[in-house]
Formats: structure tokens, C-alpha cells, sequence
DNA sequence: CTGTGTGCAAAGGGTTTGCAAGTAC
DNA sequence: GTACTTGCAAACCCTTTGCACACAG
């Protein structure tokens, strides 16, 4: 799995590169750099940086940010990756107020503005509330 | 104008927060810190970044921010503060990708969202895309 | 073999903190 | 007078860069 995604974006399969898909293969939320850090155990803090930036870059994960210095991570699933480059999320980010964690919801219906003389190219939601397994609690 | 949003928060009225918000009532788009600190001119960046932190707890200024390091500031209108403590932003925030200026539109009708099993307190909409000073150049 | 990825050390840059003096009310 | 603000210096911390070595293809 971590080797295929590595395949298909055209990037070399190293060790580092593996751990890393895996740890956000296995979680369902997204990753700070810190959750990332801890989970990574031996690697170097530097590779982690440009590891990010260029996966990013070749569209395997996704920035998120919120205001109050919120910055996560998240994998780009395949629907997300626009096939002339340009890259759509068809989904949203949800914050939850009392466990912090950012979830990226699939979204069928993508919300459409008319605004006046603005020529509309992307649109990013971002949700604020109480996720479902803290409202069950 | 300036005084009068800083008594109707019960901020101290400072030469330093007069400046500060008259860049911001004199300013179309939201501005960043290395923007203001520009327009500012003689005035000391420490100081700077406190307002920034005491003006946003205080509902005066709220914070933007897109991924690829972009982080804005601008005012809260009357509309957004709401009644009781929390802050609601019933505009979107608009990033040109041509001018880079990012502006805040007001939106008559926010977008209503049924995820099942959360619950949605607050929504925030980030489009990118043209716009019109820039579209019709 | 060639170009990319990794790891260490050091630099960089924006932001925060401590403290003393100044100022709003 | 009292509490909040300001300004300077220094500390912080996350992130980036340079360089040599290792490794994938």
C-alpha cells in the first residue's frame, strides 16, 4: 500500500518514506508535525520537514490550517487529486472543540457561490463543532 | 471611529492602537503583520504583536489563515461578534491567487451542512480564485 | 553509476517573555 | 494611585540550509 502510493506519485521508496505513509495510513485524523515526530521514534526531525514539502508538493498529503496556529497534515485521497494538476478537496475539515482533533470528511455536495465579479476557483469549508465519538460521550 | 471601537471593547485608548486600527479601517483587504508593521512605521514590533494577540482575544481583529504559510489579519465587523462570547463569521474569506490580497465578503447565506453524528457549531468558507479588481485588468 | 534521500550541525527568522519605565483612567 | 501598555534585550522554538555520506533505481 505505502509502496504503491509511493509508485504511482513517481517517488522513491525508502524506509523513511514507508514509516511515514504508515503512520497516516493508520490514523484517521489529521497529524501535526509533533504527532508525526513522536510517532516516527528514531527518524530525523529534518527528513520529516522535507519529507513534508515535497509530498505536498506531489500531492500525496495536504495542509490544514486553522486560526490560533493550527497546522495539520492529512493524506490526499485519491478524488482529491484533480487530474490537470490542480488539486480539489471534495471534502471538509471538520475541528473538534473538546478532543482538538481535525477530521476530513468526504463531501458529496460541494457548496457553489455566486459572488459577484469574483471568478470562483476552489472552494475550502472548514467546520467547527463536537465530533461524533466526544458526542457519544 | 478608532476610539470608539476600542471604549466599545474596553480597551485602553493608546496612540499605538489608534494607528493600528486606522491601517485597518483605511485597508479594502486583510493585511499581514509584515504589512502593518510597514505602515506603522516607527512603531515597535513587540508591542505589535500583543496588540494582535489582545485585539483578537477581544473580538477587534480576526486571523486568517490558508496553507502555504499565508496568515492575515482583519477587523471583525459589528455582524461577527455575536451576543454571547462566540464569534461568528458569516462572510468568507477570498484569496486572489493573482494579487495574493485576501478579502472578506460578506455572504448573506451561509451554507447549511448535515454531517451525521457531528455537531456543527461554526462554519468557515476560504474560496480561491480571480478577483474582480484583477479579472477586469 | 547517477541522482535523490538522509542525517548532522549550524544558521535563520518570526514570535514570545522578562523587566523597567511610561501612561490611561 | 493602580493597573494596563510600551519598548528594549534576550530567549525560544520551529523550520530551513549546507554539506558529506548512503542508497534507490
Amino acid at each position: 500500500m505505502e509502496v504503491t502510493i509511493l509508485k504511482e506519485k513517481g517517488l522513491r521508496v525508502t524506509p523513511f518514506r514507508e514509516k511515514f505513509l504508515q503512520i497516516f495510513l493508520e490514523s484517521d485524523v489529521a497529524l501535526s508535525v509533533t504527532d508525526i515526530e513522536n510517532k516516527l521514534g528514531e527518524f530525523d526531525r529534518i527528513t520529516l520537514y522535507r519529507t513534508i514539502k515535497s509530498f505536498t508538493k506531489k500531492g500525496v498529503i495536504h495542509e490544514i490550517v486553522m486560526p490560533g496556529d493550527i497546522r495539520k497534515l492529512a493524506l490526499c485521497h485519491i478524488e482529491c487529486s484533480g487530474g490537470k494538476g490542480h488539486h480539489e478537496h471534495n471534502h471538509i475539515h471538520f475541528h473538534c472543540k473538546n478532543c482538538k482533533e481535525i477530521y476530513c470528511i468526504e463531501m458529496h455536495q460541494v457548496p457553489q457561490f455566486d459572488l459577484n465579479g469574483y471568478e470562483v476557483e476552489q472552494i475550502e469549508v472548514q467546520v467547527k463543532g463536537i465530533c461524533s465519538n466526544c458526542k457519544a460521550s
